[in-house]
DNA sequence: TACCATATCTACAGCCCTGTCAATAGCCTC
DNA sequence: GAGGCTATTGACAGGGCTGTAGATATGGTA
């Protein structure tokens, strides 16, 4: 038999190993949003991308190559959008509202819940997790000596600052997480998410201005 | 050839129908709880038991059957336990800390938040959660009444109430998922998490006794 | 234009995992 | 003790998914 008379495939887009990297984590991300930590299949994530599935590991090494990367930039995109956030608004003064309603909405919003879910299920260290609440305690802290100095108010202690994060950031994630789950078929109105974060805030800056 | 020597296997164990299920999802329960959602295979729970792996399709009908009835399982006993302590605990008069604890300690400890999350992420309609969320609610509320008429405070609306153990809830549930991943390699002292849960307590206490 | 680095592809290998089937062996009932 | 129900098993099949190898094409560079 002649060698086959050369079929003539698609002509190849060739990207930029970035590009491809991009294009790529998209993909997954998107597959593991709203399939699940199994629909994270190569070939079918090729598929999505429109290349074939040796490319991904020619890009990642392996299939836990891949998957890592996704972990980390999860967080890293989540954690610089708190930063942000946390810089942004609380600047300006009565506005602590608004930052509660951002956490939680950004936590909520596109299935985020979903993906810290699988993060921690997929264990891998959480360092950087683990820095950032650190890094929003002592922003929160610094904050409060502040108001405290100027009101005299007690000085609270730093531990009382850092369960108020850890408080603030539990409840944004637990909501988050249970809110698919337990909204279940009764969907009832939005608007009572947003009444929800709204009273959990006023909860929280009655207890800061309060001073304990 | 002879129909060969018939080898003699080991005495087979023959346990009813619902023994054997329910020593398949412990095996399953525990591969979940330390290996992740990857690690439910048949197979290595089939070992796990000691038993072949058709025996679990046969109790289960297919694995989906098997996940499905663990998922199940894991809430329905985390539901008896609530509900339990919720009688239990709040019939003395100021034992709502201990309550609190309890449920932390409950998501916490073994895993459970690790199987939580689990469900969270495979879907499921999760209306018995939805159930558990609406009796608790009723009964808090009940004694939020209660307390209301015998104090002279304000009553307390009913969305209220909805808030609160909503917000007693995903603090649970948030916390412990989050616990594993930013304790991190710094396991730091177990005490501080047991002030982090009489804090809440008391902050949440402090909100019910004022009446809003 | 010639050449090089490398992103991409096709084809294939191997593995593991779920699910099927027919046979076997305990336990209960009569 | 005989017989039937069914829990259990070994062997096998089929499919899908990861990973490998060598060829190829594409974009940049000299």
């Amino acid at each position: 038999m002649p060698p086959s008379p050369k079929k003539k495939s698609a002509p190849r887009v060739r990207r930029t190993a970035e590009e491809a990297r991009l294009l790529i984590l998209d993909a997954a991300e998107a597959r593991l949003r709203d399939g699940g930590p199994e629909a994270i299949r190569l070939q079918d994530i090729a598929a999505d991308v429109g290349i074939s599935h040796p490319t991904i590991l020619h890009h990642f090494e392996n299939r836990e190559g891949l998957t890592q990367a996704l972990g980390f930039r999860i967080t890293e995109r989540l954690v610089s959008d708190l930063v942000e956030a946390l810089t942004r608004d609380t600047s300006e003064e009565g506005s602590a509202e608004q930052l509660i309603e951002h956490v939680f909405r950004t936590l909520g919003d596109g299935g985020t819940a979903r993906l810290l879910a699988w993060r921690a299920l997929s264990f891998e260290t959480g360092d950087d997790v683990h820095a950032l609440l650190e890094g929003v305690t002592k922003l929160l802290h610094e904050r409060r000596l502040q108001f405290a100095a100027e009101n005299g108010t007690p000085r609270p202690t730093r531990e009382d600052s850092e369960f108020v994060a850890r408080l603030a950031g539990a409840a944004a994630i637990g909501d988050a997480m249970s809110r698919p789950v337990w909204s279940g078929a009764a969907n009832e109105d939005d608007q009572i998410d947003t009444r929800f974060h709204r009273w959990f805030a006023r909860l929280l800056m009655d207890y800061l201005e309060r001073g304990t």
